[in-house]
DNA sequence: CGTGGATATCTCGATGTCAAGACAGGTAAG
DNA sequence: CTTACCTGTCTTGACATCGAGATATCCACG
């Protein structure tokens, strides 16, 4: 069975011989279902009437636990966004009323942001369906495949969650 | 060696222990990797003074192999955006004088983006850097290894492949 | 032929993100 | 104390992308 990668690879392969592309095979495929799987989670999130940064936020409050509260500092750097973008995230959800912002009393400068129990219902919901969503999608694995490809998965991983470099 | 998965997963785990959340070791995984990708390919063109987008459509045309001339529709469905976005890519390409815009002989609706030898020269260097770059980042596997991954990761890849229903 | 629907490209307005900087509050050294 | 630097959040302006729609052309069928 051929993917798209494997034709790319071989457009590859006939335009520059004098490269070994073989890298792409791998890292090829992990940008292109990254792809894949952001649009099936926006099809997820559609039937709770979220969007993907919508989600991204809120399960960093839920994963946090009881009170789910988090400084606006902690959620950016969670979901990888820039401290504007967060701004305009807390701004949009708190006028949902999935979150709710609050003075931080140890810290003058700095605001709480704590998941309201609509939030909390509305992203245990969604979460509970990617989940099965997502089991769907490794259908074509066996339990060991699964195992493997986390693990080989975690090894490419690792240097850049120690690194500060990333 | 744990990575940042293997605590969101735990988090997860202590939080909703009625999921099971096993589908995130892989899935998880991917999304992160492609991000750091991302980043790790950003920094490769900007040593090239390019930036992704434009890498995405130069190398479309470059794998298309002489005269590396493709109509604005196939390339958007080569780099997987709207045609909108493509037009302006496009128009800013053009502008900087790497591909050059000619009309269809074949069809007076239809227009032919050719990358200029310009184009080529820069596209060949960026590619080989990326390449050698990413032969760098999966250095902590074994060929074998990586042979194992890129068949696990395919599929995965099939299914969104083959069905239009991506 | 001619008509209706499909196709190719471009235009336009809205929007989410980023980068840089503003500003208030914290913190440590003298 | 107080000065100088650091930290946390928000503001602002620029920009790439998207989605919807406009326009022109193609094509298959009657």
């Amino acid at each position: 069975m051929e993917d798209e990668v494997d034709r790319l690879v071989e457009a590859w392969h006939a335009e520059r011989p004098d490269l070994d592309v073989e890298p792409l095979h791998v890292l090829s495929r992990v940008s292109r279902l990254a792809r894949h799987l952001d649009r099936a989670r926006r099809a997820v999130f559609v039937a709770h009437g979220m969007e993907s940064w919508e989600f991204d936020v809120l399960t960093a409050l839920r994963r946090a636990g009881p009170p789910y509260e988090l400084s606006p500092g902690r959620l950016l750097r969670a979901t990888l966004v820039t401290s504007g973008t967060m701004t305009n995230r807390i701004d949009r959800l708190e006028s949902t009323g999935l979150v709710r912002r609050s003075p931080d009393p140890q810290d003058k400068r700095g605001v709480l942001v704590r998941l309201t129990d609509a939030g909390r219902t509305r992203v245990d919901a969604a979460f509970a369906d990617l989940v099965d969503r997502e089991r769907e999608l490794l259908g074509s694995l066996s339990p060991g495949d699964r195992r493997t490809l986390a693990s080989l998965l975690r090894s490419l991983l690792v240097p850049f969650d120690t690194d500060p470099a990333a």
